[in-house]
DNA sequence: CTGGGGATGGGGCCC
DNA sequence: GGGGCCCCATCCCCA
């Protein structure tokens, strides 16, 4: 089982970023792509904008990740975390309507706590008043209306127990914020290459795409010194020279040294009864 | 049509 | 926790 498979992939029918839209910031990845103000200023330094010198609508680690709350038990008022996405970029997702004196958390780390939560529910809730008689099944505490024990379980406990992070511009989750927090800048695409502006996740990745305009290929094939840029290259065109390639049809036998080849070579029959 | 190269995506691992 | 790297996978293009 391929690693890239224990998450499911559905970004669209294109599964490659339409760069062209880079330029327009239209279409599906306009929220996601963020093109350096110094784009072409210098070259060839690869730019790795800091969040701080991305758009004011740009990426906030604190802003583009929700904890997931169960899905079977969704509160009331339209508080799902997946219930649609900002408009834009960086914003906070709206709060609960029946949290509007909720202050905007986006750029501080620490949470409010839960005496804050509580007493926020009683100034939002003219009901308030009454007995605390919302409690949560998980910790115990009492909250003196649903929206605070909703908001409650939403930023604490239901995210605690189920160790469960999930991303706010797909359906993916993950075990860790630091899994999501990687998976997320492949919607937010903060490196961007100086010399055509294409953008990508991570540094290495751009790092890889500055080899195609460099000609710098550092991976050489110690058969017949073919030089590659990418090692993964190199590693599909050592099978080549393999006399077993990698990958082996189950019905004739036949090997292949790409997984792609293989598919093709099922896809065209072979593996339909003989 | 097949095989191979180029380019890129993405999760996991290690430091 | 984040960066760098590894490994695997896929799509596109071309000979």
């Amino acid at each position: 089982m391929p690693r890239s498979f224990l998450v499911k992939k559905h970004f669209n029918a294109s599964k490659k970023p339409n760069y062209s839209e880079l330029d327009t910031h239209t279409g599906s990845l306009d929220r996601r792509v963020i093109i350096s103000p110094y784009l072409y200023e210098s070259y060839p330094m690869p730019v790795i904008p800091q969040p701080e010198i991305l758009s004011s609508g740009a990426y906030s680690p604190i802003t583009v990740w929700t904890t997931a709350v169960p899905f079977h038990s969704p509160p009331p008022n339209g508080l799902s975390p997946l219930s649609g996405y900002p408009s834009s970029l960086g914003r906070v997702s709206p709060p609960p309507p029946s949290d509007t004196s909720s202050k905007d958390h986006s750029g501080s780390e620490s949470p409010i706590s839960d005496e804050e939560e509580r007493l926020q529910s009683k100034l939002s809730d003219p009901h308030a008043i009454e007995a605390e008689k919302f409690q949560c099944n998980l910790c115990s505490k009492t909250y003196s209306t649903f929206s605070g024990l909703a908001k409650h379980k939403q930023l604490h406990c239901d995210a605690q127990s189920r160790k469960s992070f999930s991303c706010k511009y797909c359906d993916k989750e993950y075990v860790s914020l630091g899994a999501l927090k990687m998976h997320i800048r492949t919607h937010t695409l903060p490196c961007v290459c100086k010399i055509c502006g294409k953008a990508f996740s991570r540094p290495w990745l751009l790092q890889g795409h500055i080899r195609t305009h460099t000609g710098e290929k550092p991976f050489s094939c110690p058969h017949c010194n073919r030089a590659f840029a990418d090692r993964s290259n190199l590693r599909a065109h050592l099978q080549t020279h393999s006399d077993v390639k990698k990958y082996q049809c189950k019905n004739c036998s036949k090997t292949f040294s790409r997984m792609s080849l293989l598919h093709k070579h099922e896809e065209s029959g072979c593996c339909v009864a003989h």
